[in-house]
DNA sequence: ATTCAATTTAGACCCATTCTAAACTGTTGA
DNA sequence: TCAACAGTTTAGAATGGGTCTAAATTGAAT
């Protein structure tokens, strides 16, 4: 859909010195292809051996960080031992629909944060993130509510 | 300082069922007698063998999770591969100070999440949290921001 | 005291992520 | 066109939180 981004996609790369080698620009063209996405590392790196791009798990996390320090990704932490990045880089939060461990965008403007106390001396603010947490909700009827223990 | 509450803790645990076991007393007590704190495992794990208290890994482990479920501490992630245990169970949020992996608590009044689009259908918010990341401010005159790479 | 369930524990295990050192590949300059 | 080298990729080892297991220990109730 959104594929005219990919040229734009080379071009940021070779903005930051990132060489356009073949697993980048398949990878990348797994990520932006679609819309706004979620995705773990294992996840995109069984994407890309399921479409036939061989690529190493570690590439994939190396492809993932250097995207995210340029600015074509943003890493989204909710849960302990699992980091997903996420393709909109936009100013948004989100909800993490914990029983199923998905993520969905929150547009930014529908978020207000305000009357921050003042951040401690010496700092400045790189980011902040709002995470509405949902459980799925049981059904009156339903049986009681099963322990979710990792 | 807050250590009327050392019996006040015995009394939950025992109302949630847990045994107020040599263990669990000390590490309770190391966690509540000083104010709000916020620790990882392997830290109150040292600070227990630092101060005599023979614990193992995994009790420490085991503690702090039932801790959480009796609602006596609040898991807090705000890093991939890193959970925090805040003693802080009320209604807050978080600055995180990136370069030294520090929590400081934010009062809840201080911070208003407002104009939510709806929650997903069929889930119920469980919990919003709000986390603000602070880094170093770097010194005009300072050397290029050295990229803080893990 | 006896007994049994709750608890603790050492150590194995798991799993996401990072590291390493060698193989490979873009790109540049002759 | 090709040599040459820096940038990349990769397999596999290594790391590090965190969890699991099975046996030993302990608290509480008789």
């Amino acid at each position: 859909m959104d594929d005219g981004s990919t040229a734009l996609i080379l071009q940021r790369l070779k903005a930051a010195g990132l060489r356009p080698t073949r697993q980048r620009v398949a990878l990348a063209g797994l990520l932006f292809r679609q819309g706004d996405r979620h995705v773990t590392a294992e996840q995109l790196h069984q994407e890309a051996l399921a479409d036939t791009v061989r690529v190493s798990l570690a590439t994939v996390y190396n492809t993932l960080h250097q995207f995210t320090d340029v600015g074509l990704l943003r890493e989204v932490v909710v849960e302990a031992g699992r980091s997903y990045f996420d393709t909109n880089v936009s100013d948004h939060h989100h909800f993490f629909l914990v029983d199923s461990g998905r993520l969905v965008d929150i547009a930014g403007e529908r978020v207000a944060v305000q009357a921050l106390p003042e951040a401690p001396r010496g700092t400045a603010i790189e980011r902040i993130d709002v995470i509405i947490r949902l459980r799925n909700q049981p059904r009156a009827d339903a049986a009681p509510a099963k322990p979710t223990r990792r």
